[in-house]
Parts: structure tokens; sequence; C-alpha cells
DNA sequence: CCAAAAGTGTTCTCCATACACCCATGC
DNA sequence: GCATGGGTGTATGGAGAACACTTTTGG
């Protein structure tokens, strides 16, 4: 007997026995939405999929679907970003919970949107694969016709990036282990849509600990290297959960 | 025939006529829970029921329930709210969803929980009715035992809840339409849990034009009689939803 | 030697903080 | 007149903002 078998039954088994006073079923379906972004071309970019039926076929939509019975939402959303999109995340923060009674117009579905955060290296290795689901990326301040409510998930969860690389090191999710403090500052500006100021920036992010330098360096075409970092988690840790970059 | 029956019949007719590729239905409950947040004796309190069932028999419970097939998640948790408390809020923010697969022993059901506030004087006006539910505000940094993963909501929600206030007007739907400067600051001071600098607190207040004059004073006891103010709206929007109040 | 990005200090302003005394009232 | 909270101003230090030039490399 194969394990999914035997596991599908100890399934069944254990509603069997839940107890008689069970809350009644609602007819309420229940998925995960992920905003995955990743920054390329000097731009906040999303990760979105083809829709192949209806509702919304033709649309693009961001990758998504139902969570099953005895799954985790965390793991819901990391399964179905791998089927859709070939990409593991380090990353994933749950965003907010979507409700309108007609979001998907066939019957209602709960949407618990999640946004995550992948380094542009991590798409080289894995590659978004070409399947059917059509995976490609968006320029996430341009963005084409969405599916469902995706366009104000896209947009809540803009919102909610900005305020948290000033709070939390999310950013460093951005990028690869190690980097350049020009990397670095480019994901900030980009994020705010506002250029920083390079001295005040990198005094920032050294008097907060947050990075150290690894004694390598970046040589790119015909300048001057740079300096390669890697984040360091006591900084966070030591700077307690307040404000890190406020710019 | 009764309005609520025909609404029954056409949710049943809408159903029904539910496209044919409608994702297949899994069972999930869905409930709202809504940690409910008063200021009472110089204390943040919270209010509980009384669980007269299994599971968690015996135990406290923030007010919650399942939600029903076409109502929206807000409307959900006022409803609740009000049938185990009989308060209305006039604020309500949705919190974080609850997903782990055992928290109700019974079955798998999601726990959208919100969080909300109340000033003071609605609880004379209306009354926590001591009914079967057995509504009581607790001291929130002092909570009995809990049923499923209340504690951990709450203690989500005292978090959201400091952060909120500080660069939102969240504060003033913890008082009175009118109130004293000190009354406003003894809010901030409860829910940071620190005490703050009267002379600083209200050079800030008075310069972000958060609050106006109302002319009234409010005379109490064997003491000089205190300038109550009301909330400006402007004053937030000109803020831009940035920092309101850090301290 | 030229182009392109890396790297580096100082000044000024403003805002957060710290701090102590008089005021108005009811009894 | 006294107890109680209401109300007010100033001085200091530190952090954010503004600002421009030199360095290193490959071609």
């Amino acid at each position: 007997m194969k394990d999914a078998m035997k596991d599908a039954m100890k399934d069944a088994m254990k509603d069997a026995m839940t107890s008689p006073d069970a809350p009644p079923l609602q007819p309420i379906g229940v998925a995960v939405d992920v905003i995955l972004f990743t920054i390329l071309d000097d731009t906040l970019q999303v990760l979105l999929v083809d829709r192949l039926s209806q509702p919304f076929d033709g649309l693009r939509a961001v990758p998504g679907g139902l969570v099953e019975r005895r799954e985790e939402l965390a793991c819901a959303a990391r399964r179905i970003l791998r089927a859709q999109t070939g990409l593991d995340v380090d990353w994933l923060e749950q965003l907010y919970t979507f409700d309108a009674v007609d979001r998907d117009p066939r019957r209602r579905v709960l949407s618990v949107s999640w946004y995550a955060l992948v380094a542009p290296n991590a798409l080289e290795d894995e590659a978004v694969p070409e399947s059917a689901w059509g995976a490609a990326w968006h320029p996430a301040r341009a963005l084409p016709a969405l599916a469902f409510d995706h366009a104000r998930q896209i947009e809540a969860a803009m919102t909610r990036l900005r305020y948290k690389i000033e709070y939390t090191p999310a950013a460093f999710h951005l990028l690869d282990s190690t980097f350049t403090l020009s990397e670095l500052q480019r994901v900030y500006e980009v994020i705010l849509a506002q250029e920083l100021d390079k001295r005040n920036f990198r005094r920032r992010v050294q008097s907060l600990d947050l990075v150290e330098e690894t004694g390598q360096l970046r040589r790119e075409g015909t300048r001057r290297p740079a300096r390669l970092y890697r984040f360091r988690d006591e900084g966070f840790e030591r700077a307690g959960g307040g404000v890190l970059l406020r710019f």
C-alpha cells in the first residue's frame, strides 16, 4: 500500500473520529495567493502566471491555488509557488486575507495572501520554467490586467514591503548572500521609489552593524572593484526589532 | 414566505448555478475571532467570554464563531461581537489568519483574527450583558488560561496595537469623542507600558494638529478643570500616513 | 587618459529629550 | 490653606540631511 494512500486513510479515520459537536461545514473555499517579488533591471518585479481557463481566462494572475485539507497555509503557499514557478523562497510572510464575497465569481473562496522575496540569482539557478503556467516577471509599477482581486493584493503587498524594509532586514532577501553596498542601496531605492544619498546610506548601514565585509571584491567591467559584504544577523537582533533604516 | 427563507432559497439557487468548473469544496472551516480592547482603571483590558462546551470547556476565549456562507469577514466579526457582548465597535482591523492544523481539536478550522477598540464610555451605555456568554473584561497583561490559540492571538494583537498607535490615530478610538490631553496621554502610556513626559507629549500632539479645543471644560472632583479636545481628521491626513507619535 | 562606478567627512539644522514650577478648583 | 491633577518653557545633544571630490580599474 502506498504511503499516500495510507495517509488518506488516516485522514478519513481522523475525520470519522471527529467529535459529535464539531461545528457544521460551511461551503467556503480557502485559497492562498503569493505575491513574489524580485529586483531585475533596477526595477521591482512581480511574478505572474497565465490563466488558461475561466474565470478570467487569458488574464494574468499571481500564483495561487486551493489549500489542502490538512495543510498549513505557509506550506500551501510554498507548494503552489514551486509547482507554478519552480522557485523556492526563503522568506515568505502572510499579507492579508481577502474576503469579498464575489471575488471568485464561481463561489465563495477566501484568499489568504502571502508575499515573498527572492534574490535575482535564484532566477538563473532554477530559472522560471516556461511551463504551462507561463510564469514571467512583470514590473510591479506597470502591470497588465489581472484576474480576481490580484491588482489590489499586489498594491497591498507593495505598501507592506515599503514599511517592512524600514524596520526589518527583509531587503537582504532580495540579494545574494554576498553583495555590494551599492546593490543594497539600489534595493532600497527601487522599493521606496526614491533616490538616497550614498554617504548617508552607507553610514547608517554600517553604524547599525547590519553587514560585515567578506574581504572579497567584485570586479565587473571597466571600473573599480566593489567590496562584498554579507548580512549580520546579530546586527538586527541587537537593534531590538526597532526602526532600522528610515530615509 | 419569510424573507430569511427567500434568502436561503436564493443562495441555494446561486449555488446550483455555480459554473461546472467551480473548484472542489475542501472541508476547512472558517471562523473569526475578535480581540476587543478597552482601557479601564488605567489598564489595557481584553474582553473574554466563557466557553460552556467542549473543546476547552470552562476556559475563557475571545469572542468568535463561524463565518456564514455569504458573509464578509468584517461583518461576521461585528455580528459575533454584538451577539456575544452587545457592543458595536467603530474601529476593527484584520490582524492575522491563524492556521495551525490542530488549533481546533475537532477538525480543521482557520481563524481570521481581528482586533477592535472601544471607548470606555461605550461600556456604560450598552453595558456588557451578563448573558450566557459571561462576557467580561480582563487585564491584557494578566490573563487566565485561554481556549484554542487565543493567548497567541492576543499577544499578536497587543504587539500590533503598540505599532499602530505610533503611526495612525487609532488610539483615539479608545476615548470618547471629547477627551482631555491627560486622558490621551494615559492611553499611550498604558499601551506602550511606559511613562511619557507630559510636556513633550502635549507638544507633539499639538504641533501635529491632531486635536482641537472644544472650548468645553471637564470639571471633576476637587481640582483644576481640564480642557476638552476633539480629534481632527485633517491632522492625520496632512501627516500623510507617516509616523505620528514615536516616543 | 578616459569612462564608470566605488569610496569617503563635515557642517548645519532640527527634533527628541530632560527637567521643575505655578495654576485652578473643591473641600 | 491644602491636596490634586492641569497646564506651561527652555537648554542641550544627537541624529538626519545636504553636499563634492578622489580612487580604482579596464580598455
